[in-house]
DNA sequence: GCATGGAATGTATGCGCTTACACTCGTCCT
DNA sequence: AGGACGAGTGTAAGCGCATACATTCCATGC
């Protein structure tokens, strides 16, 4: 009734435990007729190694793990709406049903890529999504699984990752450098914005640019309007002059920070340089009903390079992070440690790209 | 330097390892003060337990597994492109580069679905996507990490399957129910065509809509084809006297359908049913094209309810399937059958909602 | 004062595997 | 012929924890 174990098959075929270990672990090692012996025990028993006793016996579990911060939204399905029963359901879905998909999409790809970098080089992959409840358990639970682990940007607290940090590897992924014992992970957002800008400057003439940025808590942010800032200064425009406008990065608060800057009365600014590119899909929606022109009247950049971006008209000009790359990034930086844990802390910065659409550029 | 044990807090805390370990599972068994000293020391010395010796101990894991079956497009990412070093790299980015996402979006979801439901319940998920090389490899390996596993389609030879659930629950996700031994969860494709369809010929008078199907091996759009099929029959329409094309559920191969059945000479037909919105989608891509009309002229619609349906114009008319609760009853049936390894298979279907849009309805 | 019993803690075993080391044979060399 | 040696296999010692069982402690009751 229960699984068969090593002692099972060993005893089945004839020949020791270690034996049996041997076909598993390293088949050359053993005399090919006694490794078919070996075999077809394991076949007629439905033997399958347990994961636990052999990374116990090894010291290495081959599992790594990946930690993201939840969205609060959306997370607290209940168990109620679960148990409807028609099979099917006829309705009539209204244009305007609100953004049924939170930008999780970001956390999709990097997750892509730590999966495929994973399993590529021989490991396999531990998820978590953090949710209200208690991180810190789901943090620790996941590092006592694993033999490294990737936590996403500030999801977790510093003291908690030192702690961990002290069994395992533990690589942080995007948002800011903590500290510098870390490995860190993470994309170009100076850069990026910074060519963006510069662009918009040289290529449009923008003199004055008005720049909507997300939370004030946000590292990511921090660094956009930085490269926004430099930007400007190397073209002698003092961007501290010029309007900053915070949203909160959903598409939902920009509208309303578009709606005012348009019922402003004042001139239409040139540019609308946003800090991601939710924001300015809420810019355009509103820019659009009010029929003003983009990007003749006014342009919108932002940044991300989400999917709705290359959906949207005019499609939109953006800064695009290669998430699926920071997931393998993040992957190859816990290997990279594990192979020699007293190494420098490595702080990865991935290359981005400017993508320019017609929302900058004018239809073709 | 080792990551220190059970054996090390205990000394430091002045315990024996029992009492650690209560401390760490049933604290309420400890008095106060000690444990007070233990969980000092756990700190102290950075202790986290490891799970392996723990699984092994308590012979039960906490983790559970999901497979997919890999898309072969895209996976194949070479090392190589990783090394480029320009932090930023400007890009005139042309509206038809193609399609840059697979349509992974519907693994995305069930994913996220299974992870939700997963750790809700107290459990650790453990992700694998097949691979060209040798799935069978990863799916023993992740059987033998897991206390039950959840695989999606037919990604996986009977056989194996078979293998690994004499140690642990296999339940099936999509596709079709594969013998009457493991436990099953799918969705209304049946029914949510039917529904669909007879919309189309009771509201909009369609007497000849044409199929366009997936891949003939697709048990899913077996399904489909059969709801639709079951419609027309119940208003004595005989489908297969109209004209059924078969695509391999991709936008690209749709569109060269299309073209043919738009260049056909013939009169249009009045609806186009598509077995998935990515083939829909191609219809559509061709049809404003051309500048016919939808739905004026031609009815299109989708199966899915992906993203991108929501997006287009005119939005697409589909059947939308709970992606996210199929990864959450999949994991619950899971949980069930380990509560009782002796019950009767469990094969459940959730219900599809079939969504109205203008690409059926014309616009408000 | 002592027996009694429950609460708190310690002792010892085993979970299923890997692996260092020991052992057994042929084979080849001298 | 005797020994050296390597390939193939077996023996046994953990790996770090949970837990059944044994032990100790202390408050009660008589």
């Amino acid at each position: 009734m229960k699984p068969p174990t090593v002692y099972d098959v060993a005893a089945h075929a004839g020949v020791s435990i270690a034996t049996v270990s041997r076909v598993l672990r390293r088949p050359d090692d053993v005399r090919a007729s006694t490794r078919a012996h070996v075999l077809a025990a394991v076949r007629e028993l439905g033997y399958v190694p347990s994961a636990s006793a052999r990374s116990l016996a090894a010291r290495r579990t081959g599992v790594l793990g990946l930690y993201f911060p939840g969205f609060d939204a959306m997370e607290e399905l209940d168990d109620a709406e679960f148990n409807q029963s028609e099979p099917v359901n006829v309705i009539v879905d209204m244009p305007d049903s609100g953004e049924v998909r939170p930008p999780n999409l970001y956390f999709d790809e990097v997750l892509r890529g730590s999966e495929l970098e994973a399993w590529r080089r021989g490991f396999a992959l531990l998820v978590g999504v953090g949710r209200g409840s208690n991180p810190e358990e789901m943090v620790s639970d996941i590092a006592g699984r694993v033999d490294g682990m990737a936590v996403l940007a500030r999801s977790v607290p510093d003291e908690l990752l030192v702690h961990i940090s002290r069994r395992i590897p533990v690589v942080l992924v995007a948002g800011p450098r903590r500290g510098d014992n870390f490995d860190h992970v993470s994309v170009s957002n100076v850069e990026g914005m910074r060519a963006l800008t510069e662009h918009l400057v040289d290529r449009h003439g923008v003199r004055a640019p008005v720049f909507i940025a997300g939370p004030a808590d946000s590292p990511d942010d921090a660094e956009r309007y930085e490269g926004f800032v430099q930007a400007l200064a190397s073209r002698d425009i003092d961007a501290a002059a010029l309007p900053l406008l915070r949203g909160d990065f959903s598409r939902l608060q920009a509208r309303s920070i578009a709606e005012d800057l348009v019922a402003g009365g004042g001139a239409l600014p040139r540019a609308v340089v946003c800090s991601n590119d939710q924001m300015a899909l809420g810019v355009l929606d509103v820019l659009r009903r009010r029929g003003i022109r983009v990007p003749e009247d006014v342009i919108v950049t932002g940044f991300d390079g989400i999917e709705a971006g290359r959906q949207s008209t005019p499609r939109l000009t953006t800064v695009h992070q290669p998430m699926v790359d920071l997931g393998r990034a993040a992957v190859r930086a816990m290997l990279s440690r594990l192979d020699n844990r007293e190494q420098p802390p490595i702080s990865l910065r991935l290359p981005v790209q400017v993508l320019l659409r017609e929302s900058s550029e004018g239809s073709a």
